[in-house]
DNA sequence: TATGTGACATCAA
DNA sequence: CTTGATGCCACAT
């Protein structure tokens, strides 16, 4: 099982650096899937019978921390997120673009 | 088999 | 500027 698709969603988020985020469509566009920012979402929604997936590192285009509430604990997404020395406010990410990390972009996925 | 849903993104008005 | 509607692919029922 596990579906090439799933297993790259989960390899790009778990190569995502420390202290670093991305977001939904980066890692679709990545995959080849632009558009499909959906099915990043629904992989996550797998990720609990993954190992570590730090799906906290993955939000919404705005930076917004959408998927908090399936972490079990609202709270805990920007736990996370700051105790990697990201700064969220508001359940959302500040300094975006600065911590933004684009797979497609800074990670070599030639094949 | 078909329908509905989903942690999003993008376009149109 | 904001709000609404559509697309995307895979999975669940």
């Amino acid at each position: 099982m596990k579906d090439n698709f799933f297993q790259r969603v989960y390899e790009v988020v778990r190569q995502v650096p420390h202290g670093r985020v991305t977001t939904y469509g980066l890692i679709a566009n990545s995959l080849g899937t632009r558009g499909s920012a959906r099915m990043v979402g629904w992989a996550m929604n797998a990720c609990h019978g993954e190992d570590d997936i730090p799906a906290h590192r993955v939000i919404n285009r705005q930076g917004l921390l959408t998927g908090k509430h399936h972490f079990g604990q609202i709270n805990l997404m920007q736990q996370l997120l700051e105790s990697e020395g990201i700064e969220v406010i508001d359940d959302q990410v500040q300094n975006l673009e600065k911590l933004l990390w684009d797979p497609s972009k800074e990670l070599d996925m030639r094949v």
